[in-house]
DNA sequence: AGTTCAATGTGAACACTGTTCAGATTTTCT
DNA sequence: AGAAAATCTGAACAGTGTTCACATTGAACT
């Protein structure tokens, strides 16, 4: 069964598996990506520098299971963020939680959209971008008037595509300082204030005035 | 002066530089940045592994020159697509052409917004990025009835970052692959289908039906 | 002209990286 | 118990970016 007292120093681990995803995540929250490396990975866990592609085949299957791990918190934030208020305000607060989420982790977010470091087969991946994706695609159907579980027609896809396509983009240019000297007149804590204020307002004018 | 007769294989390249600059151009228009690799454009150059390192400091020095070639066709290209047609078509063929050139260059967008393999000082890039972002701006400034050298107000700041997060969170994604399973349905050549139908349908909808 | 001098490029080293693979170690199954 | 499978090691390999003493060259200055 599962090792339940483990971590006891031993020539076998565990639960190693975990250990190293956990591992390569922090240092992915420290380093950044950049700074990511399989054998500090390794070093970190306390294995061996080969241990980490023999769970998972190599360094791309390790960072899979990590970016599972940030669809994952990213699909629960978009969904705490769509849970109450309008469709509009629900859509507002999920824009917000996207770009939140970017700022609050950029390790995780940059490794998440590197298709060249993740193998986009594995089942693990899919299902957790697929449970962000319709957090998303829930707050459409509200705008739209359709049923919690009806299908998108074409321009609901289109809708959404543009409201993650700008979201999206947002997080990135803010991730790669580009608006920094846009918005470095308005405050300081320039990070923050284009996200809580400047960015709402760009997501109001953009999606939610046109509803009412 | 200038070495006009240079490349004849001598210990001296004569304009190294430049040489190893479009080395590294085609690079990564082959293998992608990912793919990308000092020594091997050294290699291409035909000189040694320290060359490049000697001219520009290190690989980033490099980088950040192609960058700056990067933004100067992308300023050129946008600069090309606002030149004609009411402010509302030279927006959206200003949108389409952000995004056609993520797709034609994948290799150079990619690197134009990893701030982490740039030198962002050098007023090369700077300069050249400073061109693509008037580029839009202008157009922003016939949107709104401004003079063409006119500042921007607050107001048309957030559209133009909302503008410029639409089209570049599309590109990302149009690179990454993610919309592929929305857009599978809609044709075989999916990328230019979505590319050339879709996305300006998003930025008609998004930005132009409330102009008129 | 000849000689200095800075620029330009080399080649070998260094400290890393990811990956592979035979073998050591441990657990699990029968 | 013994056999088989899972787990982890340690040393190798090819490759990377960077550094540094040293070669080589072109130009500038007497």
């Amino acid at each position: 069964m599962k090792k339940t007292k483990t971590a006891e120093r031993g020539y076998h681990h565990g639960d190693l598996r975990d250990a190293l995803i956990h591992a390569a995540d922090d240092l992915l929250a420290e380093k950044g990506l950049e700074g990511f490396t399989l054998r500090e990975t390794a070093r970190r866990a306390g294995v061996s520098p080969a241990a980490p592609s023999h769970h998972f085949g190599g360094s791309p299957g390790l960072l899979t299971e990590v970016a599972a791990l940030g669809y994952q918190e990213l699909a629960n934030r978009l969904k705490a963020a769509g849970a109450n208020g309008s469709p509009a305000d629900r859509l507002k607060a999920q824009c917000v939680a996207y770009v939140r989420f970017a700022v609050d982790f950029p390790g995780r977010f940059h490794l998440m959209f590197r298709h060249d470091l993740l193998l986009k087969e594995k089942p693990a991946l899919e299902a957790a971008t697929e449970r962000a994706w319709e957090a998303l695609a829930k707050t459409v159907l509200a705008i739209r008037n359709r049923p919690d579980d009806a299908e998108l027609d074409q321009d609901g896809e289109a809708m959404l595509i543009g409201i993650w396509s700008t979201a999206h983009g947002f997080a990135h240019l803010t991730l790669d300082k580009k608006l920094a000297r846009v918005v470095d007149c308005c405050g300081e804590e320039h990070d923050d204030g284009a996200l809580e204020t400047l960015f709402p307002t760009i997501i109001d004018t953009l999606w939610v005035k046109k509803l009412g």
